[in-house]
DNA sequence: AAGATCAATATGTCTTTACAAAGCCCGATG
DNA sequence: CATCGGGCTTTGTAAAGACATATTGATCTT
């Protein structure tokens, strides 16, 4: 395999980890090419003087990533060709952001509602409880992209439409103190109604993707739960998958 | 936690998946609900007569699925509240095979045909290389559900209308020795076609579910590149993501 | 020369041990 | 009474050792 490996034993960043980073930057940037066989477990653990099962935890964290893959008695290969980034839990103004553009926020409304069946079903919440409602159109580059619309139980964040205009709505939960852990998220597509096609500047009756997401915090209270639709034109969830 | 757990050390199967799998299940039909936190991992292995490595990695197993959090010096808590199934790497046939939906395909085309530019950048193939095309129509209880056209390099396996009938593609796959590892997959939407309208039973221009995938077996080489539309009203993509 | 067997190699599974760090509760102290 | 601090609990990280099993290739046998 012949790569400049170096662990930091003084650094607070575990091992396996600083392990895992280098082989991950290596094959990002091609100094380890698909189809290279890495070196075996017992040869890392020795050259970086590092146990086999810290050597292993690190090698897992790329096989579950889909970078590597492990076969008994033959040894671990680079597997990824391309891949482009896995539907992550952010949030679309992170997305947008990140690839600057130039993402903003124009709040349609921010009141609280008592919630339907179906938000306080989504929610587990008993029906008729107090929710905050948000709806939002998301511009890109001038262009409208996006409505979302945001179902968030009452007590969960402080929200205003000032901060919301140039924040994304996940950047304000940690900001509360509410850490994301986990969602559940549909992904469906439909017809544009009038008043959806007149925001977003497409015809009456084009098609839409939509999102459905409830999302969960630490403790697995449902903290969000949110309606998105899409000009189809622009917008596409790319994910990749890995066999298990 | 009082569940009742068994762990059988003359299985063949390994001991932290005979655990996951038992608390896997604990969870989904209710014996464990969100909120209840499990036993210390001291606990559940000297219960078991376990090392605590291998009850740890039967929780972690369970934490990538999403179905628990751990959080130092607190516990392990169940966390998920209702899921769907994720995406997983599986073709539409086999879903819905197991939800019991009587899937039947309708082989619409079967050929070789010279790659175009398109195809062969997602197949990493020169251009204008041989490639096996294949045109499908999805059925459900009888009902259209889906067109799906595929592109398969010559040489990965032997198809033919018969098998292609009464089977998915990747069991075909599987039969031929072909191993899936990985795929990119991007969804989005769009109107249909009028062929396409007329084969699936919608009005011109009504909305549809797209998803193109490229998929890659053990060894890195891409053996699939699909581009498959389904009527919006009765397909949708759930998924559940993890925050890390 | 072809097939079967065996040895070498690499990952897969599991145990025991040890210490670190984060969170929580409770008691001591100002 | 409030706050700080310490100790307990629990997960996080790491080591070294042992045996199991799949794969490959070389050797032996027929």
């Amino acid at each position: 395999m012949q790569l400049e490996l170096s662990i930091d034993r003084s650094s607070r960043v575990p091992l396996y980890f600083q392990l895992a980073q280098q082989l991950e930057d290596a094959i990002r940037d091609g100094r380890l090419r698909p189809g290279d066989r890495i070196d075996t477990e017992t040869e890392l653990a020795q050259r970086l003087s590092l146990g086999r099962p810290t050597v292993r935890q690190a090698v897992q964290e790329l096989v579950s990533k889909g970078l590597l893959v492990r076969r008994r008695g033959v040894g671990t290969q680079v597997v990824a060709a391309q891949f482009s980034r896995p539907i992550e839990l952010t949030s679309l103004f992170d997305d947008l952001a990140a690839a600057d553009h130039r993402p903003t926020s124009q709040v349609l409304g921010l009141r609280s509602v008592d919630a339907d069946a179906g938000v306080a079903l989504a929610l587990s919440l008993p029906a008729g409880s107090t929710v905050t409602y948000l709806e939002r159109l998301r511009l890109q580059s001038d262009e409208p992209l996006a409505i979302m619309r945001n179902w968030i139980p009452a007590g969960v964040a402080d929200l205003d439409a000032d901060s919301l205009a140039s924040n994304g709505l996940y950047e304000l939960f940690r900001r509360s103190g509410v850490h994301l852990r986990i969602a559940d998220q549909r992904i469906g597509a439909r017809a544009a109604t009038r008043p959806e096609a007149r925001l977003l500047g497409v015809k009456f009756g084009s098609p839409l993707l939509t999102m459905e997401r409830t999302a969960f915090d630490d403790a697995g209270r449902a903290v969000e739960y949110a309606q998105h639709c899409y000009r189809a034109d622009s917008y596409f969830f790319d994910t990749t998958l890995v066999c298990r």
